[in-house]
DNA sequence: CAAAATTAATCAAACGTTTGCGTTGTTTTC
DNA sequence: GAAAACAACGCAAACGTTTGATTAATTTTG
């Protein structure tokens, strides 16, 4: 025996009134009486009665669902900021969809076409690191699918997103390492397609010049985020005529790969390490980063579903101005010792 | 300029034929000609034509989309798991819609009673550690709503399920530190309410007497599986009379928790460990656990969505037969000495 | 060659909800 | 006391797609 959910009909049809009356009241119309009102609910009640969500959509075009696209769900940054995502869409009655893009571009625009043919009211992206081309977006603009990105995002402002001030984190970093005395500070950083990656290296040579220290290009190398990658960048280092004896790694699974090498090589106590993220895991390793950047992925997604929300119940005035939404990134210091 | 999608009603009023053949010869129905359909076929892909999904939904009154409850997301198993219910939802053309219980029994009940009223063809559930009633799922099935659980599944067979044999997983892990010549061995359980604490006491049980030992049942302790509940159990063994030379952990984050205490005691490596989940980053840690049981996340994933979209397609046949799949869990060796 | 079968398409209803407009009565206003 | 205002509800269309029943034209069959 499966029970077919109630309709507003079959009120209607027991309250012998039409189905727009009950619509109406349960919506809290003016033009329902109060008495037929509260007759309406209470029957919907004592029947159970759930909207059908299918037809709701299907009558206002709209789906009530937001779609994400991120890298990786399995990176801790990530996994927390959809669960923020999560939250906020519950308590507004919206359903996240969510798709990965693994990192690779190609997968990122068919997501992207996947998301636009589910008629997502909005997307929120995190974008691949390997993307340099963004047409795949621009199109959802003529179907009015406002988009924010958040954290990985592009590099121009005319678009919406939310997103760390890494440049003021990094000086942040690079000056609690020159305070402890360093003077050759090496720099693991992301592919240059990567927003991120510039602010970085923004970030460490504002630090430096600050200090009125001599800026050294050399010792900033790109990584693709890899073990491998990583171990290349690592190399540089190791044979570098000004061997740093710190290590501003691009995130904390940089450092995990940097960590491991370094102590296959035994010179792990050799260097200091700073890192980003502020993964929980890290605290339980024995030659760990000595602080770390917390870029708040909770409160980053929260706000990113927010500003979606809020650009789906706009009108549809074409937003002159953007959304461009910093959010402030403190490092942790782990150092014990400090 | 916002374009409209374009529809099967547009298509067949430039065609000057009805919505109908148009949708039958989408459909390559029969009775719809070559020509016509062929003609169809073409100009509905070069006007980008996309069904409504929600039209569809609601005239069928299936939505294509399966739920997902889960405890925690951030937890590796999960997220892997979930990427995998994700990959073949895509495949299948299903929307995956997730939620967290944050293993709390209230806010499963919430969320299972939240995916049904959104309409979910189908879910996939995965327990929360405090879940003893099951009342919230059994309400689904008079809405002809199927239900596979996986991982962390209910003590009882007459549900579809899809699990690892924890039983098995824990014979063998037992058996290695036996052969590696330890001789008390401390098991930090989860709580009682888990089917896998049963399960791994069992295995516990039938590798100590099997090997012809005496079982020793306070060797066994349960574990609300925080940080500090795996303290508390820790301290039992240390204070025991034949104080374990191993321990077997629940998973790797008590296997963390674990090792951060006892180094912190300065006994670690008076300790050989064994644990659950084999997460990448334990491979990091300097004192790690010498063997963890590997689960195939993904594997468990694939499968779950796979049985459950099979009983979706099935017809409406009470199943007296229950899927209760086992996935065969290994144990993987970290012991560089070993 | 009439009857039956086949082919190719159309018609109309249905899914559940929302909403602009119209229709009743009843009450207020000057 | 007639006109205007209002309160409380019903009617019907609309959203896009699918599908059983129907029709019309063509072909096959005995």
């Amino acid at each position: 025996m499966q029970s077919k959910p109630t309709t507003i009909k079959e009120i209607a049809r027991i309250l012998n009134i039409s189905p727009s009356s009950v619509s109406r009241g349960l919506h809290d119309h003016p033009s329902i009486g109060a008495v037929t009102r509260e007759k309406i609910k209470q029957l919907a009640k004592s029947l159970n009665y759930e909207p059908n969500k299918a037809a709701i959509l299907f009558q206002k075009g709209k789906t009530y669902t937001i779609g994400v696209i991120l890298p990786e769900l399995s990176e801790h940054f990530f996994s927390i900021a959809i669960s923020a995502i999560e939250d906020e869409a519950i308590k507004k009655n919206y359903t996240v969809i969510f798709a990965q893009s693994h990192d690779r571009y190609e997968l990122e625009v068919k997501l992207v076409e996947k998301m636009k043919n589910q008629r997502v009211d909005g997307l929120l992206v995190s974008i691949s690191k390997d993307t340099s081309n963004f047409d795949h977006f621009e199109k959802l603009n003529s179907f009015n699918i406002p988009i924010v990105f958040f954290d990985r995002i592009p590099p121009f402002k005319n678009v919406h997103y939310v997103a760390c001030s890494l440049e003021t984190a990094t000086v942040k970093a690079v000056n609690y390492l020159l305070r402890k005395g360093h003077r050759s500070i090496g720099m693991i950083n992301g592919p240059n397609t990567l927003y991120a990656s510039a602010e970085r290296k923004d970030g460490y040579k504002q630090a430096i010049t600050f200090n009125r220290l001599k800026f050294d290009p050399s010792l900033i190398v790109n990584c693709d985020l890899t073990e491998q990658g990583t171990i290349d960048a690592v190399e540089k280092f190791l044979n570098h005529k000004r061997k740093p004896t710190a290590i501003v790694a691009f995130n904390d699974y940089v450092a995990l790969f940097l960590i491991k090498y370094l102590k296959k090589l035994n010179v792990v106590h050799n260097f200091d390490i700073v890192s980003y993220a502020n993964l929980p895991i890290i605290s339980y390793l024995d030659h760990s980063p000595i602080a770390s950047v917390e870029q708040y992925p909770y409160l980053q997604g929260q706000k990113a579903i927010n500003i979606l929300l809020d650009l789906i119940h706009s009108p549809n005035v074409k937003h002159q101005a953007y959304y461009n939404t910093i959010v402030d990134a403190d490092l942790i210091i782990n150092d014990v010792s400090a």
